[in-house]
DNA sequence: TCAATAGTGTCTTTGAGACATTATAGA
DNA sequence: TCTATAATGTCTCAAAGACACTATTGA
């Protein structure tokens, strides 16, 4: 059987930019290298593969991530060094502005790093760039077709703040009209009467949480 | 390490109807119970999981599969009676119409079956149906985006069977010239000049076959 | 000429983008 | 009053759907 992993990819949005958290490898291979924090799943102690995924978040992080999503599966001959044959399920996980985490066993530093061509280019250890690469892209339709990775989202929030959170993840502006058009069409937010966000010298913002029966469609039938 | 297997949704329009391609189990566990073609991953054999797949394809059905396409994977304590904890990488291929597969190793009889609630219902061998439909509502999604798993298109179609087809898998009707107009859009095709399928006693119809470039969008880049 | 399906023209509807306008706060 | 951002009105444009019409075959 092969050696199973699972991998983690943390994603942030920092001082305006996404962002992924990296974890500064304390053994060998590729020891001082940047990768992606994770672990090898236990039989004995996680129920699922998910579950493994959460072990590994708080063993590594001291912490648990919301909103888990399998995003894919690498297994080949020779893609990790500790092993002829690897296998790695990848997670990601889009975490809150507080999301702070202590680095954990086997991780010398935790940092947080915008994504860049160029960070994705040469400097990652193992195959983790491709994993943090298609990561993204899945978060990116995710977010692009207005279906929020729930549990990213605080309680409350106003339409600016899920905007512009938006407009950072996809890398791209986006324009207000169509954005509360869309919202309004998919009965996503509900308002919290009469409360307001103050934020400047400006006109507040009204506060929204998410709609009763979660607005998200769900699949097809067959 | 966990028990690690890939599981083949092998899926195939026939009779009109979107099916399923199932395996009558031979042995204990569930002696009796259709299931979905698959086997363990071999790391002395396979390079790749997608070679495992292969392989598997090769020992259950003596045949390639095309366009796989990874679906998902699960993972969890007690999903399989041979193991305490078993991880299943699951492959969606669809196949043409000429596909017939022979009944391999383990396997005592192998049936196309059409997709339908009360078939996805109960009948199946341990998880499978979750899995199958996970991996129809990919390939619909595949199809509603025009993104059609190659090697499942023969060489040469016409635009009617190629919408049909479409239909079939979609489950619903499609319009005509909507239909032209999106292809059109992405220079999918191109037709073979001169070339007419005549298929009654009707007016025949253009003959086409994949673009050079393919006309498949690459993901974004970050 | 008729039936059947391939293929096109075109009107309507819908959703997205662009951009102007109004609303409401603090300075 | 001025500036900044929230929120809305509305024009335009593009894609999708609806439906009629023409094209081409065999019977």
């Amino acid at each position: 059987m092969p050696f199973t992993r699972v991998e983690l990819v943390v994603l942030g949005v920092r001082e305006a930019k996404l962002q992924v958290l990296l974890a500064l490898r304390e053994r060998e291979p590729d020891v001082g290298k940047w990768a992606l924090p994770g672990g090898v799943v236990r039989i004995d102690l996680d129920e699922t593969l998910e579950d493994s995924a959460q072990r590994v978040s708080a063993e590594r992080l001291h912490r648990a991530l919301p909103n888990l999503t399998q995003v894919m599966t690498v297994g080949a001959r020779e893609r990790d060094p500790r092993s002829p044959w690897a296998l790695s399920v990848v997670y990601a996980s889009l975490v809150p502005p507080a999301f702070d985490p202590e680095a954990g066993k086997r991780i010398a530093a935790l940092q947080w790093r915008a994504i860049s061509t160029e960070m994705l280019g040469a400097e990652l250890a193992f195959d983790h760039a491709e994993l943090v690469r298609t990561a993204i892209d899945t978060l990116r339709e995710q977010v692009a077709a207005l279906r929020f990775p729930l549990g990213w989202l605080p309680a409350e929030f106003t339409v600016p703040e899920l905007m512009r959170l938006s407009e950072t993840i996809l890398g791209r502006a986006l324009d207000k009209v169509t954005f509360r058009r869309r919202l309004q069409a998919m009965a996503l937010l509900q308002a919290v009467e009469g409360k307001m966000r103050l934020e400047g010298a400006h006109r507040p913002a009204q506060v929204f949480r998410l709609a009763e029966g979660d607005g998200h469609a769900g699949p097809l039938t067959v």
